[in-house]
DNA sequence: TCAAAAGTGTTCTATTTACACCCATGC
DNA sequence: GCATGGGTGTAAATAGAACACTTTTGA
């Protein structure tokens, strides 16, 4: 299991990483600024333009695509989960904590490999919030790019960002996962930013409330938002019964790791 | 990168290997055999009973879980793409060529790895046809099971096997996916039946009828199938330009193999 | 008082569901 | 004829889109 060169590793095993995509809304995509008593507002929380989706990226060091732009990762261990080695290459590169993370894809094959050495990577993508994205450092050849005006990126990764932005968009139209995007406590508008950033258009406020009313999966507070010279809105959280995904309640909803489970329990649900 | 014990192995890098979970029809779902002008029909193809769904499993010859029935699988070179190495393993033990094949979820962890070696599974899903499947031969420890009726099997491999049923459930309600357990030619009510195979329930025949023919994939062959003493059923193909998924155009379909391409166009559009 | 967003009501249309009914065939 | 599934029609229920309108606040 030890190999002389490259030609002959072709015939082996590749390498094994682990590679995360991660995003992040803006402060213009109207997330609620946390504890929510907020009359006394700072500039930030403005909720009417239309919000972007960021990712952070890692310059690398080396060959091959030096100087690119690429995903965090790293190789991967024996004796920790897939999930959590994605915890940990994410925690190690950005110093945050996902409110989400669910596998994406594998890549793999000789394709994708040009100029290295064959490398198989099981990708994760997260969702963080707005409150730890932005206390992100700009250090260590990290640096956040939004989604729509990515640079020249290492290996497939472009690709990659694309299918973890198509799975995104999807995913909001059928599951609570804008919940692990927006703060503890937001108002209908400030919720629907969230889907409009998603989705990349407009919505109609009033069907996007009869909407998220139906589903049942909001309780509304009774505390409300002041906001402008207008009425304030009411303030909702997720129900803490509704599940991020009501379809697969078998297998791999047990496999959710309990590091990102406290996560986000902190993160959002204080 | 040589390892001398199982416990200094456990900081290195998991073996990486590949997994196939095969799924077919039996022949009471109403598939129709080939080419169609069967008004010579043997017993076979009786359209009345609801089909079900078989899975091919191999049993393990070495521990752990020597003896128990496990999925298909190989582990991976270097050399070939994921995909590839999918089809490998599938051909390998079963001779047989999938119409369909798609990667389902990858496994790993120290969880998994019990008594073992600590493992990866990349592991995909298949269809493969009704002919090829009554072809397969049940020997060299291959073994055809019923998916409502698994016997005890290795690993996690009962875990895959329900993700995988799942997602062919989720995928049939919005994807032509079902085209690749019909044989080439098909009347409506054959088709009907694939789906409340998949789906576990009865569908309405009227409604079924024009839920079909509105989706526009489908293409009137001007032939006839007799079938028993009622009226002759329609035959039915599927249209030629109908690709198997609307939904993503991006980066992944790309990545469907040429191979599985190949097999499905000679198993299924002659 | 006025602008602006919160929140409600209403209409119209497309889709889904349930089920009645006619049609063509073999026995 | 008549049982059987192929195939059509239709009405009720449900879901979704569009948009008018009323309410409540800050300035």
């Amino acid at each position: 299991m030890s190999w002389g060169n490259v030609s002959e590793r072709r015939r082996g095993a590749p390498d094994l990483g682990v590679s995360v995509v991660i995003l992040a809304l803006d402060k213009h995509a109207g997330i609620a600024s946390g504890s929510a008593e907020s009359e006394q507002n700072d500039d930030a929380s403005v909720g009417s333009e239309v919000g972007r989706l960021w990712l952070p990226l890692v310059r690398r060091v080396k060959q091959p695509y030096f100087g690119c732009w690429a995903l965090p990762g790293a190789g991967l261990r024996s004796d920790i989960s897939l999930e959590d080695a994605a915890f940990a290459a994410l925690e190690s590169t950005t110093a945050m904590h996902p409110h989400y993370l669910e596998q994406l894809y594998t890549f793999g094959g000789p394709a994708r490999s040009q100029g290295g050495l064959p490398m198989v990577s099981v990708v994760y993508w997260a969702l963080v919030g707005q409150a730890e994205a932005a206390a992100l450092h700009e250090e260590n050849n990290v640096h956040w790019f939004a989604a729509d005006a990515l640079p020249d990126m290492a290996f497939d990764h472009e690709t990659i960002v694309d299918y973890a932005l198509w799975r995104l968009r999807n995913k909001i139209e059928y599951s609570s996962i804008a919940s692990r995007l927006v703060g503890n406590e937001f108002t209908l508008t400030q919720l629907r930013h969230v889907y409009e950033a998603v989705l990349g258009k407009a919505l109609d406020p009033a069907n996007f409330r009869r909407r998220m009313l139906a589903s049942h999966s909001l309780h509304q507070t009774g505390r409300q938002q002041a906001e402008g010279r207008h009425r304030p809105a009411a303030l909702y959280r997720y129900s803490a019964d509704t599940p991020i995904e009501e379809s697969y309640e078998g297998a791999l909803t047990s496999l959710i790791s309990q590091k990102v489970l406290a996560a986000s329990m902190t993160g959002q649900y204080q």
